[in-house]
DNA sequence: CATGAATGAGAATTCATTCAT
DNA sequence: TATGAATGAATTCTCATTCAT
């Protein structure tokens, strides 16, 4: 009823739903997200199953925003450095750069964007997602053909290529072979596959 | 009884086997693995749903029969082209033409390759096939570079980004927006990426 | 604190009370007892669903209570009309029409009466309701054969006949078909069924 | 395989459907729709849960068609007494005490009849029954008026009075009362109430 | 060998009830 | 005293796997 109360409460109830938010993250991230069921990430977030439905409506509700936020904030990052300064090829090799980067420092992001999930709301999802990422590229692509900095080329395709490339080349971390790159070798290869790929003078 | 008979039954017991992989292999192409029940793959194969379980030990084991052997096609084609003969550019185009062409004729392939499973055991044969893939393109980067068609690069990381960027090229068609370009273009598309992506010089 | 204070808080948890028959009644009338769940009579009647416990230790007793307030308010008023004056036959009509014309109007209460209740209790509720309704009507038909209104006959089954017929009559509106029926033709249908079949004298 | 093999299969799965109806029936006889719990069904009949969805796709399904063929069996009945020889006041009273008598010897049909199922499904199915129990008494309503055994009247109304106080009058047994009436004066109380209400001629 | 009925271990979801604040 | 978040048991339904026939 106070004020400490009521504020303490708040924060508690917000905390809660970041804790699930959380523990279905990490269990997409581990596991997939058929692994992720209610019960697990349940006892994950310190809940009962019940309680998650006081923060979300179902269990697909809970994975496209488990999703959805995760993209949201990469899209956010990558949108600031497209609008940053600097020729397009240095933008563009930022943002790969910056992405790989998280990714390998936290691969569930990559992982989840590219599984198979079982809920058709959750497909949408990241079917979604995957072509918001798209957008990101393609506008940089269009960026650079009419600076020329870029030939001329579909965009469509090479906007989806080069979120194909990197998403493919970021999960396969968990193969062993890859240990053997280090981290800046790796997103240095790709950036540099990338930029080529879209006939990017490198310097 | 007689050996005649023991021949036949062999054979019907290879046959019910392919079968079941055939129903199963269709079944995935059109929903998924998830939506490939025992029941209705022994349905489609014409069998009962216990007699799948003297042909494989598990369910898990069946798709990644399922999963393993599209997979052993598709590299024994592209094998072939490898072994060809031409420059390593023009077999490169022609690994990934072949692949995409394939894909975009029976996209199941494409979907299960780049679909989380259910199983952990499934799980394991996707990403083992998506390095059998890498391993392709690796030994054509290899080829590539040391008849210096390609500049120096890493090939590991470059193998996988040939093969994240045309499977996620492949899946988006299910997305409305690609259906603009059309496959010729599409494939074109994939291929000028590829190439260019790794220092091939396009005629 | 004070006896004002003590008053006034005494008034308030009676008006609480009261509010939560009345919200658990609406919420009965609309969408069964099944529909009515705590939570929802809660947030109804402007409560917390915990609060409902301080004043019901169950939401089985809680409903029994809606029930049995429900069928005391009509059993009074049919008590009075039962001890009025004028012939046995016009008090069984002006019962009859009495409650059927108010099951029209809120045709909660027919359907509570009527309804099978999830819980042991408020069926048990729900069959003691019956039979006191039946009382009534027993006793006017024990009147009606004293005064020779009424021929000799078994008044217990006669009065459960009765309020039968006119719940069955009043709950069949649900159904479209009744509807041709205008409420004043219903309400005059069944009473004029009722004394017929009592063996009242029809003006 | 053989003839008795398929033979005796087919016989233990006719069982196994009836035992789950039957299971079903006598549940709700005991306690109404809600206490019949599928996993209550299935321990009742024998069998596991997960057997249930083998004979009914769902629990509303199986409740449907215990409600139904429980009316259908009544409705038939009803029908060949009423398109018997015979007056109509005759055939008005077979009808009633037909079905009075069998619902006295299992009463667990009166009770589903008029239950309050939760399922929207049941509900409908409920309804209906009461409807159709209903228009068999309005086509003896019917003939009796055009042959001028009964006055004129509403039928509508008068069919559903009856089905309502004969139902009520029979449902009510439970009560302790009602069990010093022998069963055949509580048939011929039920049919006299009947008779009179439809102003038959009692001999 | 083949069948397919049956099992049983979960899956998601709901909700009356409790209890720390 | 009131709150409402949390619990936990119950519910329906699914499906891989087994096994009597």
């Amino acid at each position: 009823m106070s004020y400490k109360r009521s504020f303490l409460m708040e924060e508690r109830l917000a905390d809660n739903r970041q804790r699930i938010l959380k523990a279905a993250r990490a269990l997409v991230a581990e596991g997939g997200f058929n692994q992720a069921a209610i019960a697990a990430v349940a006892a994950s977030a310190g809940l009962s199953a019940g309680a998650i439905y006081r923060y979300f409506p179902s269990k697909a509700a809970l994975f496209v925003e488990v999703l959805t936020s995760a993209i949201d904030h990469e899209i956010a990052i990558l949108q600031e450095i497209v609008q940053g300064e600097g020729d397009v090829t240095a933008r563009l090799r930022a943002c790969v750069e910056s992405f790989a980067t998280r990714a390998l420092e936290g691969p569930y992001l990559a992982y989840a964007f590219i599984a198979e999930p079982a809920e058709q709301e959750v497909d949408e999802a990241r079917l979604l997602g995957r072509i918001r990422f798209g957008e990101v590229f393609k506008s940089l692509l269009i960026e650079g053909i009419q600076k020329q900095e870029f030939p001329d080329q579909s965009v469509d395709i090479g906007a989806a290529c080069i979120v194909g490339a990197f998403t493919e080349a970021l999960i396969r971390p968990i193969a062993p072979r890859a240990k053997r790159d280090g981290r800046a070798e790796l997103v240095e290869g790709i950036v540099t596959f990338c930029l080529r790929a879209v006939g990017a003078k490198i310097s």
